[in-house]
DNA sequence: TTGAAAGCGCTACCAT
DNA sequence: ATGGTAGCGCTTTCAA
């Protein structure tokens, strides 16, 4: 059984509450004293109950903010869902979530909703937010005033975050190169369409993609780039009139958002099932091109674990103070026709 | 906040003891006071509060029994590295593993393993076992002296086992079938190799990978299915016979273990890399032709997972009596080259 | 049949 | 600067 404070205190003759205060640096304690405190909890291997300190935890229950440009978007519905179990599995402990969902990426929207989360009393905020300066300087002040933000699902430039928890982009585009390798297309031609060219992520997957293609020694061409917005209308027209323009394209690689748009113009085109579209996560509009034929293969980033696990290691800092991995990394999932209806979030 | 057990203690104008008397069916309560207060608990929705639980079930932990035939297989490896994950987040309650590992499917061997934990005192046991009548027995003795067991990784005919936490083997076999549609072999010749018709779910892993693809109306044919016991050495040299006397055979399809010898067998022939191998798992053995490019893709069942799940099932019902599921199904992972070498079991 | 109380490990607060 | 103690929700034991 592992040593407890009572142990530390008896070995060093104190009290409790002395060893208490040592451990928790709250001071009021001679040097001395603090030393030998300290000493003996690294003898000993002292480690804090989780239980005890849920139950203690109880008194004053830990709220956690979250903000996730969740309206009209279901991908995000799966990160909910996955920050709703960990609320469930955490509600022992009296923890409760403040969800703030608002629509889209607009800066001053996401300004608003981390205000409103403060005031609504919020000691911490899993965020998937947007990587721009006044958003940067918003959570730089949160995590001043000792309310942490952890980024969730888009990583921020340095700005005072506990850590992101969300896919790596590029890793996720190596990964659909892999599958369009593995389909043995010889020579591919290829045309991309991907959400936007300033979105981080959108780049990293159509980099990452490229890249292990090369590295693979594969002959293949890049037709043309189209940039859609993440907007289904957009990638329809665009993406119809590009297949009209370059009929020897063979395959198509969608980067962002805009999948449905780019299947309905490959089913106008004739070419459902012919001419293969690699996509991302599962959406219920990737699903269902998954299940027509149309998209062989979407590399997924399992959204109920970075949902969950944001909110986990929020209640761990704030409960335990124990640091969370700067980045903690959600491991890419293929899904195919055969496994994407598999539930992945139980738990 | 939810109700605690004081509360139904004042509602009913009863002692805490009494409530908790009631609600453990301990007997020795006046049947109108113990009809009253679970009605109460009904209704103020009593949920037992599990750090409080986890605080008070210090004071006597609980010991689970492990029992894996995995000397020598690497694939319990990772089994015992999610059992150990369940151990240390469970350490706070206490709780501690025995682990009982055998070498193989020796049925006296499995016997004697159990009879070690019931005398090491074990409350509950995690196994992985043969499903013969011999064993059935003793784990049916077990659970009438209060011994509950959870069937781990291979699925045992009714025995009075609290449930199976494993994987469906039909189903990982229709996802292979997925990936060979994927990969667009015309017509493919097929050379199955199975560890054993005796073992289930080898055939099960078959039989789902046929039926697959006659579902998807792809022609195709079965030269051989090879029988070769789990055993490298065999799997070599009737591959490599069979890779000479049937030369028109154009992929592998290896359903159990023993993929070590039929990649030598497909390097000897000079195929190596021509010849695509299915198969299971992400033992290092497939894991290197992974690497090599002989296993284009691998269908893998998360043995981490599942030894964490089976944990932590035992755990809850030995501590709360809550039920777990009567299966809980691994979500199956399909590896290629690309995330192969992804941690999926950090936890 | 029921009540009362101790104790699991920790935190917070009051008293010294 | 330090000690003592109540209390989080639950189980268990002893007393009535």
């Amino acid at each position: 059984m592992a040593a407890t404070i009572k142990d530390i205190a008896a070995a060093a003759g104190v009290s409790r509450g002395t060893v208490d205060r040592v451990l928790h640096g709250r001071g009021g304690v001679c040097p001395e004293v603090k030393e030998r405190v300290l000493q003996l909890a690294e003898e000993l291997e002292y480690r804090p109950n989780r239980a005890a300190l849920g139950l203690a935890a109880l008194k004053k229950p830990v709220r956690i903010g979250l903000l996730l440009p969740s309206e009209g978007n279901p991908f995000f519905g799966e990160v909910i869902r996955g920050a709703k179990a960990a609320e469930k599995s955490l509600s022992d402990y009296g923890t409760a979530l403040l969800p703030e969902p608002v629509r889209g990426y607009d800066t001053a929207g996401h300004l608003r909703a981390l205000r409103l989360l403060e005031e609504r009393g919020a000691d911490g905020v899993c965020a998937a937010t947007v990587d721009v300066p006044e958003v940067r300087a918003a959570i730089s002040a949160l995590a001043e005033r000792g309310v942490p933000v952890i980024a969730l699902n888009s990583e921020l430039s340095p700005c005072g975050c506990l850590s992101y928890v969300g896919c790596d982009y590029r890793q996720t585009g190596r990964i659909a190169a892999g599958l369009l390798l593995l389909m043995g297309l010889d020579a591919p031609r290829l045309l991309i369409v991907t959400g936007s060219k300033r979105v981080r992520g959108h780049n990293e997957r159509v980099s990452g993609f490229l890249e292990r293609l090369r590295e693979a020694g594969k002959p293949f061409s890049v037709l043309e780039e189209i940039e859609c917005e993440d907007d289904d209308e957009a990638a329809y027209a665009l993406t119809l009139e590009a297949l009209r323009r370059l009929p020897q394209a063979d395959c198509l690689y969608v980067a962002g958002a805009g999948v449905q748009g780019v299947g309905r113009a490959v089913r106008e085109a004739g070419l459902l099932g012919k001419e293969p579209i690699l996509a991302f996560d599962d959406t219920p509009a990737v699903r269902a091109l998954v299940h027509e034929g149309a998209v062989p293969a979407t590399v997924c980033q399992s959204p109920f674990e970075q949902g969950y696990r944001a909110v986990k290691l929020m209640f761990r800092y704030l409960t335990s103070r124990s640091e969370p991995p700067k980045r903690w990394i959600a491991t890419p999932v293929i899904k195919i026709r055969e496994n994407i209806d598999e539930g992945d979030g139980s738990r």
